[in-house]
RNA sequence: CCCGCCUUAGCUCAAUUUGGCAGAGCGUUGGACUGUAGAUCCAAAUGUUGCUGGUUCAAGUCCGGCAGGCGGGACCA
């Protein structure tokens, strides 16, 4: 695979790529190193598997994949104790292996070098540098709700940015809510003489209740570990207008986890109703805008794929 | 360090004037209607009223102390 056809393939999915000139340079090195960071949280949803996704497959193409698991970041956040959240870390460090990413992938625990003096030194130098408007503009999308907002809230986004130079990182991969900060890291990685990374951001998908953001706190969300039984119910409730594609979580998660990984969707429909059906992604844009497509039978489809799909995660979990 | 104000359901707030069964909206849950969800109707659940001591037959309400938050003042050789 020539590289023009790795960009093609990294692109697929994301919103963006900061920029193509600079992933070209990073395609020539031997093994570049690719980076998300994620805050410990109490469940990983589908959200988190978007980028995991990307991840792999930057994987695949050889990249070094390193996971930040940010916990002095969750615990900048608000998230609870740096002892709460080494325990979640650990919790999640099973799901993110359990979603398929090979033994190579590093898991890199955020305190143990955010303490380093050199990085404390880097997180000085960027808070002279760094304008409080800035650095809260920064944290729009990525800030706990908080009437009174703490100082903690900016030192977020300067340990993210030292935390890209300590990882060496080459890609720094994130959800489009990260993008204000990504944007102010290369900014502030340029002034302090380090490596630039190129920025992948990939969308954010709707909660199941059609809100903007799937996200633990919201409760609208499914889980990668889910049971059958939860993926079902939840599912049930989900929003899915007829015959709309914008917006849709049903057709968002078709998009996203269906059809880069099948060609086609099976979708189990009683006899009055038309019978068994099997669609390729076009195909079933087109019938679903078009009414053919039954919420419900859409439902049930994603549905069985999804209790499909993460059949390998649930059975790691038990093992493990 | 001083002064003032704020703290009530998951959220936003009412009830404080004059002490008298702690409420509403939103959200949640359940039902109706739809071959899904939503919308719309109908119904239900939910409280250590920040903590603590006191006054009173009775305290969210009055008094004292504490904690957290907000605002102001003072200090600035």
């Amino acid at each position: 695979m020539n590289i023009e056809e790795k960009i093609q393939l990294i692109e697929e999915g994301t919103l963006e790529v900061i920029d193509t000139e600079e992933l070209k340079e990073v395609l020539e090195k031997e093994q570049p190193i690719a980076y998300t960071g994620y805050e410990p949280s109490g469940k990983i949803h589908l959200g988190h598997a978007v980028t995991v996704q990307k991840l792999k497959q930057l994987q695949k193409l050889g990249f070094k994949i390193k996971i930040l698991l940010a916990d002095y970041h969750a615990f900048l956040n608000g998230k609870g104790t740096i002892e709460e959240i080494a325990e979640t870390a650990e919790y999640n460090k099973k799901c993110f292996q359990a979603l398929g990413l090979d033994e190579t992938t590093e898991f890199v625990l955020g305190s143990s070098f955010q303490l380093e003096p050199d990085y404390t030194d880097k997180v000085y130098q960027l808070a002279t540098m760094t304008t409080l408007k800035r650095a809260r503009r920064s944290m729009d999308q990525v800030s706990r709700a908080d009437d009174n907002p703490k100082v903690a809230s900016v030192i977020y986004p300067i340990m993210q940015t030292v935390d890209m130079a300590a990882l060496e990182v080459d890609v720094a991969l994130g959800g489009m809510e990260q993008r204000k900060i990504q944007m102010l890291a290369r900014e502030n990685l340029e002034k302090i003489g380090e490596n630039v990374p190129v920025c992948i951001h990939t969308p954010l998908l709707h909660g199941l209740d059609g809100d903007a953001k799937m996200s633990s706190s919201k409760g609208n969300y499914i889980a990668v570990d889910d049971s059958v039984e939860v993926i079902s119910k939840k599912i049930k409730k989900s929003f899915c207008p007829q015959g709309e594609v914008e917006g849709n979580p049903m057709i968002e998660i078709a998009e996203t986890f269906v059809f880069p990984n099948q060609d086609t969707l099976l979708i189990k429909r009683p006899e009055k109703f038309g019978g068994d059906i099997e669609l390729t992604h076009d195909e079933l844009i087109k019938d679903f805008s078009e009414g053919n497509l039954h919420p419900m039978d859409l439902k049930n489809g994603i549905k069985d794929f999804l209790i499909e799909f993460f059949a390998p995660v649930r059975e790691f979990m038990e093992e493990n």
